[in-house]
DNA sequence: CATAATAACTAATGGCATTAGTTTTAAGGG
DNA sequence: CCCTTAAAACTAATGCCATTAGTTATTATG
């Protein structure tokens, strides 16, 4: 029916293309449209606004910020799969760097659509730990603390608060920091520890 | 010279007082300037750019946010320092939200000057770890870790990710992640951390 | 009191989001 | 095969904001 054959996906994929390439978390409508050679209010015959937009793109990364974490854990438990999930975390934060500051900066502004949109993303981390037979509530503090080292990890870097002392490498303190999470977490278990790893 | 006796001063603290009223970590120059009673292009005998003007109150940000710290683990050693710090350093970007925003949005979209102005920041970190008597690389890697866990969790926390579960604690999963660190730091101390101790 | 420097202003431009209203396109019925 | 019609894409316009150029007003100082 259309004239240019414009949809919904293309606008999405054109947008999310942008924010790769920019490394950006935002894109702007004027952009999208330039890249897909229509005037900006074309796009608003196939989406609602901007914020709209944002939204979409952000269950895009979403998906594929899970789908990442999924395939690298797949198959693996506990410890092995503790290191595997950091890896592939930061990994993913630096190969898709606009995506991944979009996820986290997404929920707060936005309404309550996007913390639903978030929860899978939850739940590959408490997947892991389920394995180690904590808790549901220990489950629930230790996810977050690491969370809090992914995600605060990545971020500093990412702000270029770890500029310093340059010459120290940044994986050994990523490592360490993995290790930290690890043994706190096993001291956590305690005796069940050596129960599970027989 | 002037007519309303508008100054720098004037303006960053009008820009402060409204990124603290939103929690927004930008501000416009219209904003300020109605505030201000005065006209947008006024302000540009004062300030450079909005560029300018953000990397000014990130300054001011950082100074206070340097000096919420020292004074929270201002005669504090060790643990103790480190417990401090970490609870004071919850507290200010609580009750600071959109200053510790900009703060940690600033250094990677700016030039070179506000990584130095952020290194005060750095070295409070690192007195504290000093303290321990490690060797200087380690103690880069830990204070890497320890920076990572505080704004990680602060950032989770403020953009909502930590909603799910919210029954649960949360100050109580902060305490985890404080004597996690701990705990990692006093393993990595070894026989030396009950040298310390005595 | 006059002047020069500078503050603050008005006017204007350009980028972007968004809306209203118009034209174009192409799908489907006759 | 054409003609209708609904949706797509467009043009025009508004509003917000940053910024610049050029003008007016103010005040310190000679």
């Amino acid at each position: 029916m259309g004239a240019k054959g414009l949809t919904k996906d293309l606008i999405l994929a054109e947008a999310v293309a942008c924010i790769e390439s920019t490394g950006q978390p935002v894109v702007s409508l004027h952009e999208v449209a330039r890249r897909l050679g229509v005037k900006t209010p074309s796009l608003y015959n196939h989406i609602e606004n901007t914020k709209e937009l944002r939204y979409e793109i952000f269950r895009y990364a979403i998906d594929k910020f899970v789908a990442n974490q999924k395939a690298a854990t797949q198959g693996k438990r506990r410890d092995e799969a503790v290191r595997a999930f950091a890896e592939a975390y930061h990994a993913f934060a630096v190969e898709n760097k606009g995506l991944y500051r979009l996820i986290m900066s997404i929920p707060s502004e936005e309404d309550d659509r996007a913390k639903e949109v978030a929860i899978p993303l939850l739940e590959t981390v408490v997947e892991i730990l389920s394995d180690y037979g904590l808790e549901e509530e220990t489950i629930a503090h230790w996810q977050r603390v690491f969370r809090a080292i992914l995600h605060g990890f990545i971020s500093e870097e990412d702000l270029g608060y770890f500029y310093y002392y340059k010459s120290i490498d940044l994986n050994r303190s990523r490592d360490i920091a993995v290790q930290c999470f690890l043994d706190g977490l096993h001291a956590e278990l305690g005796d069940k520890y050596h129960q599970l790893e027989e």
